[in-house]
RNA sequence: GCCGACGUAGCUCAGCUGGUAGAGCAGCGGUUUCGUAAACCGCAGGUCACGGGUUCGAAUCCCGUCGUCGGCUCCA
């Protein structure tokens, strides 16, 4: 056996990784702060420069222990890919047993094995040949050879650039087709767990095969471990979807379809509330509010472009009988309506409604609009992601000069829009075309998409926001912006867009009258800051934990009474009835439970503000005021205490 | 949509290898008059997701459907 240790701690670590490093730490901070894996992009990175922290390096290592428990006790067993990932490891295999859970305790006792034997990890080179040959004989990702070749693994070589150099690495009979790099000795990994097992295409196409992924996790130590899996109870308590039903914000039914979120009083206030902040932004900004239904016939979405591309994921049409008779007596296609999966093609019909003069421009239409989605089953997650939704949906129409400023407004407005929210944690995607594509999958004006791309990189730049950009992922129709956010269980969405858009309004013929008394088209802007209201409601319940702040409370001030005294009463029916008057959500608990039960119930529905009112308080004309979270902050006179509520409220802080 | 796991009272969960369902909280009815995180007593509440099958007998075993969850894929 080799000597190990200080070798492993001289590996040089890049200066570029120093972030990595920095995020592994903070977390530990998971629990206050807010859950931020590694993005995808960051993590494709990594694997393309096979540079990894100490901790990923572990990780790495654990998963070839892994691959040799799994071949231990089905030799048979095929693999494909196996990489450190944000909070664990994974490899993926291909094996007719079906590994379920049960199986972990099995697989984790041969791990330990592993461990336990100390095995270095070798590095060796060998030529292309070489490697085709050890994976031709089964004897990659194996513990000797076998009948089957290893497919996945020969797949994997034949993708090799041919400059590169191919390695391979050995653990005990374990060797397997890898670019490393590993921990010097298995038995670094101090400590790890089989976590789950789900699917996975190989190499993530739906035409490929599904393999099956075994997860786990591992650290240095155990109390690292045990730690991590503490961090993760605490990030089930704020589960979006636990504290939904617990502060009764919103529920499913069976009945009423799945995707289909109703929202409760309390949750509705939320929804009520950034609506109003939406419309004052918006109308402080110049927007003017429009209405359009929920519904329109095949032709509009035909005329946008968006049927042959969207139809997947549109509410299968509705055919009107009447409309259908319509259709044989004066030929017209009238029969089909589909429910609306977007606002665009609506809002678009609005700007051609009138006729339009470049002095009209910018034009900003608004809508919280409702649209319908038929999104894979496998889809639906929480309010996250939901098949009815309201979004904080507009439209800008203006001149190529315009763009820039335009532009520029809208970033400004997420912008004041996370600082009120206090979010830190995103990450702006630019996603960009790929000119190779032009004509296919992005309308084919090459100039357009410079100019826009260009202007929107600027913009970007110089109000210095830290965004990756992500080539070929840009909408047909332009260059967009999506504002990246994490669930606290880690699934990362996206909660606002900015998307640029040139093609939509030549297709539907929108024009204004320019300068030159020439018609033109305008360019548009589809913006959606505050996302939808599902998704935007559902990442705010989980970065608040269910404590909003006193505007965004579902309750904002709840009123206990010490006893039930009818003087007592009066008096604090008296306050209800004051903070009513100022548009105060409030309420009494006129329940028989003593004051401690009392205060135990509005701790626990997390209301932001309690009254407790005595014999004491009402003697003083005050009220004793008890803030959640905070505790009891003492006797304050009635009319300083409404006031601060009244004033917090109004000034959308605390 | 795909693979896997799961589905017991409004909520959280118990119910061993099949013998016919139980607790806490919430709810309701009383009693209690309590100064900052649960007063006491009682009552009621379940075609064990749904449908079929195996069995003398199914919450428990098998199949199908629906839904949820973990992933994959996709997205606001």
């Amino acid at each position: 056996m080799k000597e190990v240790g200080t070798a492993c701690r001289d590996v040089p670590r890049p200066k570029q990784l120093h972030f990595y490093s920095k995020f592994f730490v903070s977390l530990a901070l998971f629990v206050v702060s807010f859950h931020r894996p590694l993005m995808k992009e960051e993590r494709k990175n990594l694997e393309a420069r096979t540079q990894m922290t100490d901790l990923e390096r572990l990780r790495h290592s654990a998963s070839h222990v892994l691959a040799t428990a799994i071949l231990k006790i089905w030799p048979e067993a095929q693999f494909a890919a196996g990489p450190p990932v944000e909070n664990g490891f994974y490899y993926d295999v291909d094996l007719p047993h079906r590994i379920s859970p049960d199986d972990f305790e099995k697989i984790e006792a041969e791990m330990k094995e592993e461990i336990k034997a100390n095995r270095p990890f070798e590095r060796m080179e060998v030529s292309r040949d070489e490697a085709l040959e050890l994976g031709k004989k089964g004897r990659l990702a194996a513990l000797s050879e076998r009948s089957e070749p290893s497919k996945f693994k020969l797949d994997i070589i034949e993708n090799i650039p041919p400059d590169e150099k191919i390695s391979l690495y050995r653990s005990g009979d374990f060797i397997d087709l890898c670019a490393g790099p590993h921990v010097k000795c298995t038995g670094e990994i101090g400590a790890f767990k089989v976590t789950s097992v789900a699917s996975a295409y190989y190499k993530g196409d739906e035409k490929n095969p599904q393999l099956q992924r075994v997860y786990g996790t591992a650290f240095k130590t155990k109390k690292e471990l045990d730690d991590y899996f503490a961090m993760l109870e605490e990030a089930k308590k704020r589960d979006h979807r636990k504290l939904g039903r617990e502060l009764e914000l919103f529920v499913f039914d069976d009945d009423v379809g799945p995707g289909l979120p109703m929202f409760l009083p309390r949750g509705a206030v939320i929804a009520e509330e950034l609506e109003k902040l939406a419309k004052e932004t918006e109308f402080a900004a110049g927007y003017q509010r429009v209405r359009t239904p929920h519904i329109a016939r095949e032709s509009l979405y035909k005329k946008s472009g968006h049927l042959p591309y969207y139809a997947e994921s549109m509410f299968p049409p509705m055919e009107l009988e009447e409309a259908r008779l319509g259709e044989r007596d004066h030929g017209t296609p009238a029969s089909l309506y589909y429910l609306k999966a977007m606002n665009c093609p609506h809002h678009h019909k609005l700007f051609a409604a009138v006729p339009r003069s470049y002095r009209d421009l910018p034009l900003r239409f608004a809508e919280y609009g409702t649209c319908y989605r038929y999104e894979k089953s496998g889809e639906l997650f929480g309010l996250m992601r939901v098949r009815s939704l309201q979004m904080n949906d507009a439209h800008i129409y203006m001149t190529p000069e315009q763009f820039e400023a335009e532009f520029n407004a809208v970033n400004e407005m997420y912008l004041n829009y996370f600082k009120l929210f206090g979010i830190e944690k995103y990450l702006m995607r630019f996603s960009t075309h790929d000119p190779s594509k032009l004509g296919e999958k992005f309308v084919d004006e090459p100039e357009l998409w410079k100019q826009t791309e260009e202007m929107t990189r600027n913009v970007l730049k110089s109000s210095g926001i830290n965004y990756v950009e992500v080539p070929n992922e840009a909408a047909f129709y332009g260059p967009k912006i999506d504002v990246q956010a994490w669930s606290v269980i880690g699934r990362e969405f996206s909660i606002a867009t900015n998307q640029v858009d040139f093609a939509q309004p030549r297709r539907l013929n929108l024009v204004y009258k320019d300068r030159d008394n020439i018609d033109k088209t305008p360019i548009c802007i589809h913006r959606a800051p505050l996302g939808t209201h599902e998704r935007f409601i559902g990442f705010l319940i989980e970065h608040y934990a269910g404590n909003f702040p006193l505007w965004l409370s579902p309750e904002q001030v709840r009123i206990l009474t010490i006893g039930d005294d009818p003087k007592l009463m009066d008096y604090a029916r008296s306050i209800l009835h004051e903070l009513r008057g100022h548009q105060v959500r409030a309420e009494i608990d006129e329940s028989p439970d003593k004051i401690n039960g009392k205060i135990q119930r509005a701790e626990q529905m997390k209301v932001h503000t309690m009254f407790v009112i005595g014999k004491r308080d009402m003697d003083a004309d005050a009220v004793s005021v008890r803030i959640h979270g905070k505790g009891n902050l003492g006797a304050k006179p009635r009319n300083e205490a409404i006031g601060d509520i009244v004033q917090s409220i109004r000034e959308r802080r605390g």
